[in-house]
DNA sequence: AGCACGCCGACT
DNA sequence: GTCGGCGTGCTC
């Protein structure tokens, strides 16, 4: 019998299968096994068994061991497996590692044991001095204190804190105590217990959302309700119809969404069955929590992007919440998009995928207007809240009556009035640290960074220059070290600044910031997020993070600083990426009695897209934004293919582009019609970590998969060590 | 990824 | 004369 095996090493030479001989041992297809390799061991995972192998019997190595005793890939997996590598072209081993939780791999961390010592059943009525020697006191000692204990014995780890080890190792090899292995499933969030929730009555909306979802099967629907019109309902509802039908959910939501209540509700709901995959979990944790889904114990699992890979079985409904947010798709390799496996699973086990958001991306808007979507409207908000009001101000204006200042007269008069009233604000800038760069005031001089093509931004706190690429910090020269000046201007105010500025405005009024800075350690977004709620802090200063999270009713302002600055991203994305993120950070004022305000600070007052955001007219700016879409030929009217080629040694790089795109323009040739734009060029940050970067940028009209496969394939064929290449298709930043 | 085989420079 | 640089090749 021969085991076929891919080897837990990520490099695409070796990423094909390997036979071995089983040697007896017991082995089935989805366990991972540790095999020869080479002059090492290394551990691989069996992907089929057969009789006979094409491999010469002298090259025919045994297996080892087997690492686990039962399967842990499901056949589903497997076919998804399939499916990835042919589809998103990744390796078989980084597909497969996605499957399973990092803390399997490696022969780390298995399940929580603890050890438990008790008397043996036949030493217990003996008497000690038959076969302890009179001079072994701690032996002695151990042997009372355990006779006084309950039968089921005492942890080991408390016992060697009072009594020799030595004493217990040495009693325990005689069979005088019994020391036995105990599994203990660690619980995340066990201090967040159930609460009473009062009854929910569904509006009309609500109850056409369910029914049409629940009697429907193998189908995608698109949830498009403003914030505050219920979406969690729907969603608690169909997955409990769901598990009512025997079947399992999966729940996914942005990576910073899951907070504290979502949990809480979901466990309310859905008591124990809830599995929870989330990165701020302890690698034990999601060890467990993960093996509560592959032994059926969960039925429900929630989690951030990597968990529409839980290893439930029978699927009946998969939910992606904020079905726009950026963090669906991976930014790293394995490169993959969240919805494309959500929509594979659903197919798999006919089940259906709700696409939950205020603000959908206009391509999944367009793909429901199309009918591949089943488009469902929640019109009406709870409580009939009625949306913020939202106050358009322009900075250009601002700046010409001599206020040179961040803050516009107008937000300064709203933000006294939250002062005096004990309200409170909430500020978005999208900038982190103090100030985006430091130039010098006399020859223009911008600090860069050593490795990466990018200016440094200016961090008060650590008094340093920061590259937000690298992580590299600099001292801040104290004159210009290119002509000796010795003034240094500051840039574009971050984050950081804003907290200092309002500090002096407000002496004494309590202002918080959080950005990726200050939520660096583990729970510290929470415990911000804690503090605001808690009413130690009347502002609130922070990045994109702010824009979602918990309902702080007494938030009755909401400050816009630079609305602009995802506007003017050289991105097709960039218009909606600023319609999304404006009307999100708009949502969170005025979530409760308390009517909101919204101060939207901008130098560009006129674009259309403000407009839209002021009136919180969705349907108007997918129309407007489908428009331009269709005839500037961007998607979902086209795909856009980019290759990314990096490494240290620029001209060797630069040789491997020159091929890659010699290969495309062959295509190109083959399929005229379907090309709308190709070009190669230096990418827009031309070095990170010392790489040199470079890319190749197409376009191509729709249905084109088989130019795209072509495209992967003259990647795949000029790839060189030392080299990185790769292509994304649709990719959401450019950098 | 690891590790060996293999062919050209400066050192005990 | 050796030690050692990292180029390419292989792993069932």
């Amino acid at each position: 019998m021969y085991a076929e095996v891919i080897v837990d090493i990520a490099v695409s030479e070796v990423d094909r299968i390997f036979d071995y001989d089983t040697g007896g041992l017991d082995i089935t297809r989805g366990v991972r096994v540790t095999v020869p390799f080479g002059r090492m061991t290394v551990e691989g995972f069996v992907i089929g068994l057969k009789q006979e192998t094409d491999v010469p019997a002298d090259k025919i190595r045994s297996v080892i061991s087997v690492l686990d005793c039962r399967r842990i890939i499901t056949e589903e997996m497997f076919s998804l497996m399939d499916y990835m590598s042919a589809k998103m072209h990744l390796m078989k081993v980084d597909i497969l590692r996605l499957f399973i939780p990092a803390a399997m791999r490696g022969g780390r961390v298995k399940e929580l044991k603890r050890q438990y010592a008790s008397l043996s059943e036949e030493y217990r009525d003996r008497d000690p001095g038959e076969f302890i020697k009179p001079s072994a006191l701690a032996q002695h000692e151990l042997f009372e204190y355990l006779l006084t204990e309950k039968p089921e014995g005492e942890f080991v780890s408390e016992l060697t804190k009072v009594f020799s080890a030595s004493a217990l190792r040495n009693l325990a090899s005689r069979g005088i105590v019994v020391v036995r292995d105990a599994e203990q499933t660690r619980l995340p969030y066990a201090d967040v217990r159930p609460e009473k929730t009062p009854e929910i009555i569904l509006t009309d909306e609500q109850k056409y959302a369910i029914e049409s979802i629940s009697s429907a099967s193998g189908k995608v629907f698109l949830l498009h309700g403003v914030t505050g019109s219920g979406k969690t309902e729907v969603y608690m509802n169909c997955i409990e119809r769901t598990l009512a039908c025997g079947k399992t959910a999966i729940m996914l939501v942005p990576e910073i969404s899951l907070t504290p209540q979502v949990l809480r509700s979901f466990r309310n709901r859905f008591g124990s069955s809830v599995a929870i995959l989330h990165s701020a979990l302890g690698q034990g944790e999601k060890f467990d929590e993960w093996r509560k889904c592959l032994s059926g114990e969960a039925r429900v699992a929630l989690g951030a992007r990597s968990a529409v890979f839980a290893p439930l079985e029978n699927i009946g409904i998969i939910i992606i919440d904020e079905e726009h947010d950026s963090s669906y798709i991976s930014d790293r390799t394995p490169r993959y998009s969240t919805s494309n496996v959500a929509k594979w699973r659903i197919k798999y086990n006919n089940a259906n995928l709700i696409l939950g958001s205020a603000t959908p991306s206009v391509e999944t808007y367009h793909a429901a207007k199309e009918g591949t979507y089943e488009l469902i409207e929640l019109t009406g908000r709870i409580n009939k809240r009625p949306l913020p009001e939202v106050e358009i101000v322009n900075m250009c204006k601002e700046i010409a009556s001599g206020n040179n200042s961040i803050f516009s007269s107008a937000l300064l008069r709203e933000l006294d009035k939250v002062v005096e009233c004990g309200n409170q604000a909430m500020l978005f800038l999208n900038r982190r640290g103090y100030a985006s760069f430091m130039m010098c005031r006399s020859c223009g001089y911008v600090a860069k960074c050593e490795r990466c093509d990018v200016s440094l931004v200016y961090h008060r706190e650590e008094n340093r220059l920061k590259c937000h690429y690298c992580g590299n910090m600099y001292t801040v020269p104290s004159v210009c070290p290119q002509c000796g000046f010795p003034v240094m201007k500051e840039g574009y105010i971050g984050t950081e600044k804003v907290v200092r500025l309002l500090e002096e405005l407000y002496p004494g009024v309590g202002v918080l910031r959080m950005d990726n800075d200050s939520t660096r350690t583990k729970g510290a977004h929470a415990e911000i997020l804690g503090r605001f709620g808690a009413k130690e802090a009347q502002i609130l200063v922070g990045t994109q993070m702010i824009a979602k999270g918990h309902d702080f009713p007494d938030v009755t302002l909401v400050g816009i600083l630079d609305a602009d600055m995802s506007l003017h991203m050289a991105d097709y994305r960039s218009v909606e990426r600023t319609f999304q993120l404006t009307t999100q950070v708009a949502g969170r004022a005025g979530r409760a009695a308390q009517s909101g305000k919204v101060v939207l600070q901008t130098y560009a007052p006129h674009h259309y897209v403000y407009g839209y955001v002021k009136n919180g007219d969705y349907k108007g700016f997918y129309e407007k934004e489908i428009n331009l879409r269709e005839v500037t030929k961007y998607p979902p009217f086209a795909t856009i293919v980019r290759v990314l080629v990096s490494g240290s040694d620029d001209t060797k790089a630069a040789g491997v582009l020159k091929n890659i795109y010699a290969g495309i323009t062959e295509i190109k040739e083959a399929y005229p019609d379907k090309f709308i734009y190709l070009a190669y060029m230096r990418a827009p940050v031309k070095k990170i970590m010392d790489e040199y970067r470079m890319q190749i940028l197409a376009r191509l009209s729709v249905g084109s998969d088989e130019i795209v496969d072509k495209i992967y394939e003259t990647v795949e064929k000029y790839r060189v060590p030392k080299i990185t290449s790769y292509a994304e298709i649709n990719p959401i930043k450019l950098s």
